[in-house]
DNA sequence: CGTTTTTGACCTGCGC
DNA sequence: GCGCAGGTCAAAAACG
């Protein structure tokens, strides 16, 4: 899958307008210096760190190549994963088609969820989209969030539901969300192997919200949080919900178009898909010892160096 | 030792 | 009324 042309995930370090440079200023010198051997040797000297600076330009710009590709697998994987929703989106709408519909009898709550989406990806019945959670709910922290608004009166807890990408083989069942839970039970469901989690507020009893998380059966590397009721205390603790942990901890939310039945993205949310990706790719290279290690040597050498001269 | 998680038992609502 | 399935409780275990 190609990249779109709005993206431009190119990263870019200007390193060939600075290796175009060498080239302009090095003859000039060179005339001067032609006159005293003292300069000359001084010069050759220059000459020598001049060509190390442009091997390690070349290095970094080989670098800034790999990454560049690996941001366009993080992209291409990214719109596979839309590509399916998108698919599953449609099959929603033609329920003669519907391959994942229950034969079997189902209670009348989940009847309304089969309405939808197989396995609980959606519901027939439209959920409020002003929860607090949603507000919580940084777009750059969810990969897709299936907002809904709530029709019966009678349901006054607010529902709205979040599927987030986790690691296959991650069984913790949890969503980060910067909020603090409380497991309270565990329950194998029928029409999903894997196991449901229930979760409360740890400000319960005062806060009355509820949480369960099951990985989606159609798609093991998705987890689907429902999320029931209002927080009626402060937000999450940035520093523990915000975006940057949720890079962090490899999870990449976006918002999803509900009411077109498009997943088609906005603009400012392609914007931040991009902040996201280049906030990641800038995180990763921090938390490697290795890189900032070696970026460490190469600065204080260049320096030391500098400082000779 | 206090808090959190696990897990089997129990409760509740729905369909037949 | 009965059976099934989802949701909750609470004691025990695990953890920090």
């Amino acid at each position: 899958m190609d990249c779109p042309s709005f993206l431009d995930i190119s990263l870019n370090l200007n390193t060939n307008n600075l290796d175009r440079s060498f080239p302009e200023k090095l003859p000039k010198k060179e005339l001067k210096v032609s006159t005293s051997a003292d300069l000359k040797r001084k010069w050759m000297v220059k000459d020598e760190s001049a060509s190390e600076l442009r091997e390690e330009l070349n290095r970094v710009n080989s670098e800034n190549k790999k990454l560049t590709e690996m941001l366009a697998t993080v992209y291409e994987k990214y719109y596979a994963l839309q590509h399916h929703l998108e698919k599953l989106q449609s099959r929603r709408q033609s329920p003669e088609t519907d391959q994942f519909e229950q034969p079997t009898k189902r209670r009348k709550q989940d009847s309304d969820e089969s309405l939808s989406l197989p396995n609980g990806f959606s519901s027939g019945k439209t959920y409020n989209s002003s929860s607090n959670e949603d507000h919580h709910h940084d777009p750059k922290n969810q990969l897709l969030s299936c907002k809904r608004a709530v029709t019966d009166s009678f349901d006054k807890a607010k529902i709205s539901t979040v599927y987030v990408s986790a690691v296959c083989s991650d069984t913790s069942l949890t969503v980060k969300d910067g909020y603090q839970w409380r497991k309270y039970g565990q329950k194998v469901t029928r029409d999903n192997p894997s196991p449901r989690a229930y979760f409360r507020c740890s400000f319960a009893p005062s806060c009355p919200v509820k949480k369960k998380v099951q990985r989606s059966a159609e798609d093991p590397s998705i987890l689907v949080a429902t999320y029931e009721g209002t927080h009626n205390h402060l937000g999450p603790n940035a520093s523990e919900g915000d975006a940057t942990s949720q890079v962090g901890s490899r999870t990449v939310t976006l918002e999803m178009v509900h009411g077109g039945h498009s997943l088609a993205l906005e603009k400012n949310e392609r914007e931040t898909m991009q902040e996201v990706l280049v906030q990641q790719m800038a995180s990763s290279l921090t938390k490697d010892s290795k890189f900032t290690a070696a970026l460490a040597a190469a600065i204080s050498g260049r320096l030391m160096e500098q400082s000779r001269t």
